[in-house]
DNA sequence: TGCGGCGCGATTGTATGCAATCCGCGTCGA
DNA sequence: TCGACGCGGATTGCATACAATCGCGCCGCA
């Protein structure tokens, strides 16, 4: 239930910790981070904690240096439009699969079970969501809507398309994180109708509606440091939905899920 | 002149050996990866090896168990047409922003010494790929046509992009690896204007060029593996070119370049 | 007073050693 | 004959120890 089930490896949890740390704002850009220190805050050696700073270097959160150390990176906010830019394209595209794979397409014959696990599990996020539309609570807000969205990468069952958007939604959120603006409860509801069309297995629907959701929240998000007129401009705009190939050509990969 | 011209520190040595043996097919999916089988290879001891493949888990390219080890991922074969629709978006916006900085937008006044002499390897670079043309060096072309993608991606002065491509142009060669069919010299000539536009400041033909440019490559791989009307629907549809605002907005961050 | 070189503390980089875990195989029992 | 149990080798996970490197402040010198 925890984000990660199978978590519980001590340099997993260093990443997650040292991640959420640096998105949340507790550890601003540009501090450094010594291994010594994290180690000991951890109560681990240097060892696992030196593993985790080369992940979440290759994820872009930290910059090292040889034999001078690691800084929390900079907030890559003259580039927020490029990220929802992506996102918008790699949303559309796990939505789409996961509608597909909820027709049985791509070589299973029927969603396996791991699907209908994360299916329930979101069904779940929608009623929590909806509380906490009803509570106001906004921060709750904001952690079910990550996870929804990782939920939908999940469905999809594209492993390189879930790690791109991991990324990818951390540094939104890491954006987010520069002033109080918090994501509205406006948009909440769309979760739902996304989910419709991917359990009805409408490919084309659950792309479509992923689109305009994340484009939706990209505007929100422009609106707040762009002048009106450009984000009229973008709004203007009808959405993109790039084409993509329904691809049912190769079974499912061999060597993987072990 | 070697891709990286800082590199040194073995870990990165190792990630980058590794992910090459990868996605040039020497290491199948599926096979086993013992630390102490690298270590010994590499002539080091087993604490950088696990750095490099921890790096290597978070890029994709591997996957492993706690206290199991770690094995070759599978090639993400059935998500090839979803990842060049994320490309594309992706590299739409590095060649937008590319041009957007040569006109010196983006905080700076003009264009740093750093982006120049990017400019200038890129330059030596289309020059080498003529060449390579025309003695019909495909293995050459493919290095070369990698190499110009990520360079305009340098261009663009984003770090998480540029992070972002380089897993995803890295995921994409490894598909290419799956036959013998080499990225024809066809669409070489295109880098040259896709350069000419971002020289000239030009961000919307950038973008353009570029959105044909990564369409039409996407195209040709997938003629390989997709009915042809599938591909010729594709083909029919026009450009998708997210509309991207231009963020003048925020001058360069404060922390990173150090 | 300004500046260049030098040494020390701090930190990173890596090797080694040992405990924990897992997988495969042989043995025992029904 | 078949299945369950248990043991041994192999491998991972981590802590400790030590060498290498860097930044920074101090001192000497012009």
């Amino acid at each position: 239930m925890p984000a990660s089930p199978s978590e519980g490896t001590p340099p997993v949890v260093l990443v997650d910790a040292l991640r959420r740390e640096i998105v949340d704002g507790s550890l601003v850009p540009g501090t450094r981070i010594t291994e010594a220190s994290v180690a000991r805050r951890h109560g681990v050696s240097r060892v696992p904690v030196r593993e985790a700073l080369r992940a979440l270097e290759a994820e872009g959160f930290v910059v090292s240096t040889p034999n001078v150390g690691s800084r929390v990176a900079a907030i890559p906010v003259d580039e927020a439009d490029d990220l929802f830019a992506v996102r918008e394209a790699l949303e559309i595209s796990t939505a789409r699969r996961a509608a597909l794979r909820a027709r049985g397409l791509f070589g299973e014959p029927s969603p396996p079970e791991d699907w209908w696990r994360t299916r329930r599990e979101l069904g779940q996020l929608l009623d929590d969501g909806d509380e906490a539309v009803e509570a106001g609570d906004l921060d709750r807000l904001v952690e079910l809507n990550d996870r929804f969205h990782v939920g939908v990468a999940r469905l999809s069952g594209s492993a390189t398309l879930g790690t791109l958007l991991r990324q990818l939604s951390n540094k939104i959120e890491w954006l987010y994180a520069l002033d109080t603006f918090s994501r509205g409860k406006r948009l909440w509801p769309d979760h739902r109708r996304i989910l419709s069309a991917i359990d009805a297995g409408d490919e084309a629907a659950a792309a479509e509606l992923m689109g305009w959701h994340v484009r939706e929240s990209r505007i929100g998000f422009l609106a707040r440091t762009e002048p009106a007129d450009r984000v009229a401009d973008l709004r203007a705009t009808p959405p993109a939905l790039p084409p993509t190939i329904p691809s049912p050509t190769v079974p499912a990969p061999s060597a993987s899920s072990t």
